[in-house]
DNA sequence: CTCGTTGCAAAGGATTTGCACAAGT
DNA sequence: ACTTGTGCAAATCCTTTGCAACGAG
């Protein structure tokens, strides 16, 4: 809750790689927080916005280098959740995604619900599945009666 | 089993709608379940290829097309594994993907894995998984290791 | 015949890359 | 200072679209 601090774990994280702390890496790590569930494009926006007129924004290939490097250290996730983009999240609150296929709504999910089976996939195939990365695709209770409905 | 017949439901479904049966549309269907996990572009390459230097293969435009078409008439899913592009299969065999981050290995899983979590997801939000879509990100076992070794 | 389909080529959008300059440590 | 990071612009890659010719029903 420290209106300040972009994220605790991104210093140390960069130092351990020998990278460099940098603003450009502060606020898109921000962004993302923010958004929720944010496309490159739109995190791009949003720091342009942030910005003002005045401060300079990340220039657009910075965000995708940025993201890029974030997830390799853990910090974001991403996930396609329908055709275009994907959307990135903090790695912090771990979910899981939900997308409607008709409306595109996207619900967040307790990773809990995935235990069963990355439980049995680590047993059958000694493979760890990723969390932060599962989009379930399918049709929320609105859309599934909409259907059914207009079935003339 | 039948060599020759592309696909039982093809023309029916196609005819349902008032839509045409073509010789692309049977080939590209074809080239989807011989490829397993094809992007657009290796189902172009691969009808390329069986067409030979005489006949003629579909353009990418049809191809792309096409999928989408045999994807609504619900023939084809796709889903997005990697990066890239996003990768279609026939949706007979329905089963859901396991892919490694890693390496980029590909593990077809049988669809049960999931059914704790499509219950529960029915259950708590009346939302229908398409099993179809599902790709699981993570680490196979081989690469965990490896990746455990080289920490220096 | 009539209308859906295809091929071609060009447009479009998203993401990546090379390089010289700016910035962190 | 030394090395990494950034901005800029061009290059790529993937996908879509307009339109005239083609072919299935």
């Amino acid at each position: 809750m420290s209106g300040k601090r972009g994220a605790p774990g991104l210093a140390g994280r960069l130092r351990a790689e020998g990278l460099r702390l940098t603003s450009q890496r502060e606020r898109v790590l921000a962004a993302v927080a923010v958004l929720e569930h944010g496309t490159p494009e739109e995190i791009g926006a949003r720091l342009r916005a942030e910005a003002g007129p005045v401060g300079a924004a990340p220039d657009t290939s910075t965000v995708y280098r940025t993201l890029e490097l974030l997830e390799r250290l853990g910090l974001v996730w991403h996930t396609h959740l329908g055709k275009g983009a994907p959307v990135y999240h903090a790695a912090e609150h771990a979910h899981l995604h939900v997308v409607c296929q008709v409306c595109g709504e996207i619900t967040s999910v307790d990773p809990s619900l995935m235990e069963a089976a990355a439980e049995r996939l680590a047993t059958d195939l000694g493979f760890t599945v990723d969390v932060g990365h599962v989009a379930l695709s399918g049709t929320c209770r609105a859309c599934a009666e909409k259907i059914r409905t207009e079935h003339s």
